[in-house]
DNA sequence: TTCGCAGATGCAAATAGTTGCAGATAGCCC
DNA sequence: GGGCTATCTGCAACTATTTGCATCTGCGAA
């Protein structure tokens, strides 16, 4: 299933100029991240590349969403919910606090873990890699609480 | 498998006065935990308790940590080698940074994600729980190398 | 346009961790 | 010391994710 060169994307000439093979399969999982605003999980994904390849294997879901996170294309994270969430890594870099009390989350951008990582980085040498993080905590209505 | 009461450590004390319960199975995963210096998986830890008590099961293993965990006596991080570590709280709070490159693990004491944390109360009244964390990246020796 | 091959994929098995259920038991109370 | 019960445990099944292997295929080179 090559895609006509009137419906490439930039992503498929990026990934093209990367020396990247683009199979359906992978088209399809691209698209369907880059088509997400959310958060997306990879059964999520393997539903909704299912719906126009239904042969998919779930393992190449994976397996895409790793070699997609090598090339720095897409942020994982765990929200302690079971099961890891996937986001376009240019859909906005953020971070995220959620509440082990009521299960809210909080989104946080960069400027904190920017200014954690500058710190890392004097005292020793150290480059994090701040993809996507999750802390877990409370929030501001669960702190009066116990458990 | 009750131990004499001149046995009986200030863990077993501290957990009666918390009105938990003291099974065998317990008490030896705390003191396998307690005796270990370094970070443990929950499969070692499987391996060492079954030396004295070889009917336990793996899942009273992974409940136990569990429980542990939320009295905050153990903490768990994932230094991403395919198991999660624990580490008995009191011997020390500290996170690590792990190359990605080379896999060397430096320790990072407490002082910034304190400051990170208290950052966060600040900007967005969220009380995070730094229990263990690792961060991912380059250590010195790697970063100018390219993947 | 065809060919060859490095790498992708599907499949099934494996791994780390979780959960439902029935039976066992720690420990409190009488 | 014995009885009772809330909770723990073992077992087997389950879930999310990874991996080995055989086959397929994207795509660059001829």
């Amino acid at each position: 299933m090559k895609t006509g060169s009137h419906h490439d994307s930039s992503i498929e000439q990026r990934l093209h100029g990367l020396r990247q093979r683009l199979t359906p399969q992978r088209l399809l999982i691209v698209s369907v991240l880059e088509e997400n605003d959310a958060h997306i999980t990879a059964e999520a994904i393997y539903e909704r590349v299912r719906e126009q390849y239904p042969y998919v294997n779930l393992s190449t879901i994976y397996r895409t969403l790793e070699w997609l996170k090598k090339l720095g294309l897409v942020t994982e994270t765990d929200m302690g919910e079971g099961s890891v969430c996937y986001h376009w890594a240019e859909k906005g870099r953020h971070h995220h606090l959620v509440c082990q009390k009521c299960g809210r989350v909080v989104d946080m951008d960069e400027s904190l873990p920017c200014s954690l990582k500058e710190a890392l980085l004097q005292r020793y040498g150290f480059d994090v890699d701040l993809s996507h993080l999750a802390f877990f905590g409370r929030c501001e209505s669960c702190q009066s609480q116990s458990d």
